[in-house]
DNA sequence: TTTTTGGATTGATAAATATCAATTATTATC
DNA sequence: GATAATAATTGATATTTATCAATCCAAAAA
């Protein structure tokens, strides 16, 4: 199944897991072969909600969103998933679904890992067990936050967090493509698409940003920031 | 320490932990000689947001809530606490802080238990790893649900939401004791308090429920799940 | 290049929700 | 039980946000 060009094995892959340096050579021996490399087009579905959990997702490159289905046909898009990061729902540990959908943004490498080997392996590794546990941990944190700023800000303040987390957390950099339609930033900040143009718009005017359709660039942090504190 | 009513030993607590029937004889000993016991009056702040999160907080009877303090003075609350759970909060796993407040709705007995013991436990009994694993992903799960509904429903579906919540998951009953004020609605449901009482007495015109301050009694379920799934 | 298609944008308008200012219960305190 | 304090309620109004209906643009396909 390896091949690829960034995965030959777990071991060599340089996205790597962290929490799989708590793996012996035998444990990610294991991983390793009953890993299923995947690529994935933009828009193509990764992981779809309600399906069995029977696997996570190993993000080895690009970009993905995780997102609710609403049952109105609406979306919520929850988070974004980058390289390095293994996407195990909540739900492989309560009911066997997975309770969101896994989408590509950009093109994708990735590799289903067992869930059933994670949770194996967990069960005898308690290092590995503790970081999971973490890394379950620190989704519930973003998670509370995104709850907050969806909850307590008005649209500017929660369109300034979300630009604030592609710039500081997906690409490290003021100065990025941007990946997301209009609508996708609407349905990560909980507003429609026409109100994310005007929000942005006003933004691009007042010289917090510039922005070129799919191409932003933040020009003065500090304003976007208040604009994220005054909410 | 031990001494009241319900609370004589873990082993004995007739709230008892359900994730402690993974621990052996002397674990709960280890567990039980270094609880502290604690009653708390209505309104008191059981855990504070921003403090370490050096113990985990049993609730061995009565109802808290658990709430995120935002920067504009407002509040969100995130859930209720019943008897029987355990508040572990993420934090413990990410950066040792609390990242939310716990505080009584009712009086409440409760038990704190050491954070690191319960680390440490975890470290060694897998099982007991794994059903913690289990009661931080319930509560994403659960926050999930939390978000879809704030964010793609309108403020009688919300309402609708947290009246079904406290009358299946709380309570147990269509005729229950409103112990949130329309304040803690509003904080819960992301609306203004006077909102609350409008939607209340809209839903008592229309023969949902029968609302009289601080007793609701759910007169149509069938109505009021309609409602929820209308949004 | 031309055509097609889906996303982006704009303006006008409607709907939803928050705020403000009183007023009226309720509950707690002396 | 009288009084004070807190919560609930109400009506009027302002703000915020969504929706609708056209266009406009830009990338992909022919």
């Amino acid at each position: 199944m390896a091949g690829l060009n960034m995965i030959n094995s777990c071991e060599k892959c340089t996205a790597g897991w962290k929490n799989f340096k708590h793996l012996s050579k035998s444990e990610l021996e294991t991983v390793n072969s009953n890993r299923y490399e995947a690529t994935f087009k933009p828009g193509e579905i990764m992981i779809k909600q309600g399906s069995p959990a029977s696997n996570a997702l190993f993000m080895a490159t690009g970009i993905a969103k995780s997102y609710i289905e609403g049952n109105n046909g609406k979306n919520l898009i929850l988070d974004l998933e980058k390289p390095g990061s293994i996407v195990l729902g909540p739900g492989a540990y309560v009911n066997s679904r997975h309770n969101y959908s896994v989408a590509a943004i950009t093109s994708i490498q990735a590799c289903f890992i067992s869930a059933d080997i994670i949770k194996q392996i967990s069960r005898t590794n308690s290092a590995f067990a503790e970081s999971l546990l973490e890394d379950f941990c620190r989704r519930a944190v973003r998670s509370h936050n995104r709850m907050v700023s969806m909850a307590h800000k008005r649209m500017s303040g929660r369109l300034a967090d979300i630009l604030l987390y592609l710039s500081n957390d997906i690409f490290g950099n003021d100065d990025f493509d941007m990946i997301l339609t209009r609508q996708e930033l609407g349905e990560m900040t909980s507003m429609a698409k026409e109100c994310v143009v005007r929000i942005m718009k006003e933004m691009e005017d007042s010289g917090v940003i510039s922005s070129e359709t799919s191409r932003i660039k933040i020009l003065d942090k500090g304003k976007l920031i208040s604009l994220s504190e005054k909410g």
